[in-house]
DNA sequence: TGATTTTCTGACACCGTGTCAGAAAATAGG
DNA sequence: CCTATTTTCTGACACGGTGTCAGAAAATCA
């Protein structure tokens, strides 16, 4: 059961390929000039065998968000981990969602693209799950140490705004900020962004 | 000067046809819907015709796109018209951006469209040039009222937040949760979001 | 080795794009 | 009113991408 066949990683191997190729593609030229037949071109297969793996270039796509999801959640639990005041862990996944935009932009592309109804649609419902689940796990993350702040007394909410609420605020915050840092060519008014979170905690 | 001759006024009717026309098409179908091909046969004329008044569908989006900014300038502007104190002038211009997005939910949706890179790069500077005016008319809008806010006491500033930077947040919240409320289903986690602006001021 | 299953391929039918020569309509001038 | 000139409109065309599928090729089995 371990090394499951000769050809099947092969193809395992390949679809790794492909995300690659796309990726690259898609961080060199944008959007737009990902196609199916410029990856089978770039990986060297034909057209059906692209298929194969993926159904549209939307799947793709989203293939790639799941990836970056991936990330996200990992470097939000590994910053959540720190042994310290919960203020201090707080800010770790301020820090650690700053590096994942800055790091890893493409990611943050491939989302919002993913962002859109129109490719949206066209994806498998699973692979939206799959997605899904991490942004769960993302907020459950922060939640879990608001929580923490609460119970040892270092933050006190007012009684209308659940931990969850201001997570959610937290999350559209800084969904927003990075999203007009990256799209608004808005001048000198954008000051850095984490300092708002600071101002939060 | 004024009645600007026969056939032109015809054309510029048209323009407008064909903007209702896409504009009740991306939203009955979604934007991948929308072609220059199903856009002509909507208003009945040739393909040519089309491409004499837009020369590419990101060119519809982004002229809707423009019409929504404007009707949110106007919408802010009346809102911070109100000869009240700062902090209900605030209140209205939440409000009102709430209204705006509940409202226009397909104004929204086209915004939303053109802050993708891939479509924008395909857009006119001057039509984009436009929208970014309006963003700034709102922003300053908004800005001027947390001046004045602040020469009247009702708010004070931490020093290291300048009125630009909090607007700046704001911005970012709205934008993040409005656009989180439409794209993620993330269920009852989303109490509603202005109670968050409330706090602010 | 041949039989069977899996994988790969490229041709095909389709759809949308953007252009452009020339048709048709509008306007101007005598 | 008719002709000349300008403006507007049209549909055919070349192109490029999509998604499918019958059959070729390769892998696996026995």
């Amino acid at each position: 059961m371990e090394t499951l066949s000769p050809k099947k990683l092969e193809i395992q191997e390949r679809e790794q390929k492909i995300l690659a190729a796309a990726r690259s593609m898609v961080v060199r030229e944008g959007y737009q000039a990902l196609s199916m037949e410029r990856v089978a071109d770039a990986v060297e297969y034909s057209r059906g065998t692209i298929y194969n793996h993926f159904s549209c270039k939307e799947e793709i796509i989203i293939a790639l968000a799941e990836k970056g999801a991936a990330k996200r959640v990992e470097m939000f639990r590994q910053a959540a981990s720190y042994q310290e005041a919960s203020r201090f862990r707080m800010l770790s996944i301020c820090y650690a969602a700053e590096r994942f935009v800055i790091n890893f932009p493409d990611y943050f592309l491939f989302e919002q693209i993913f962002s859109l109804d129109s490719v949206r649609e066209k994806t498998s419902a699973q692979r939206q799950q799959v997605i899904h689940s991490c942004e769960i796990q993302c907020m459950g993350i922060v939640t879990g140490v608001v929580r923490d702040a609460i119970a040892h007394g270092d933050l006190t909410l007012p009684e209308d705004i659940t931990p969850e609420r201001l997570v959610f605020g937290l999350w559209a915050l800084t969904t927003g900020a990075y999203g007009l840092a990256f799209t608004s060519q808005s001048l000198p008014q954008i000051g850095i962004t984490d300092p708002y979170a600071i101002v939060r905690t």
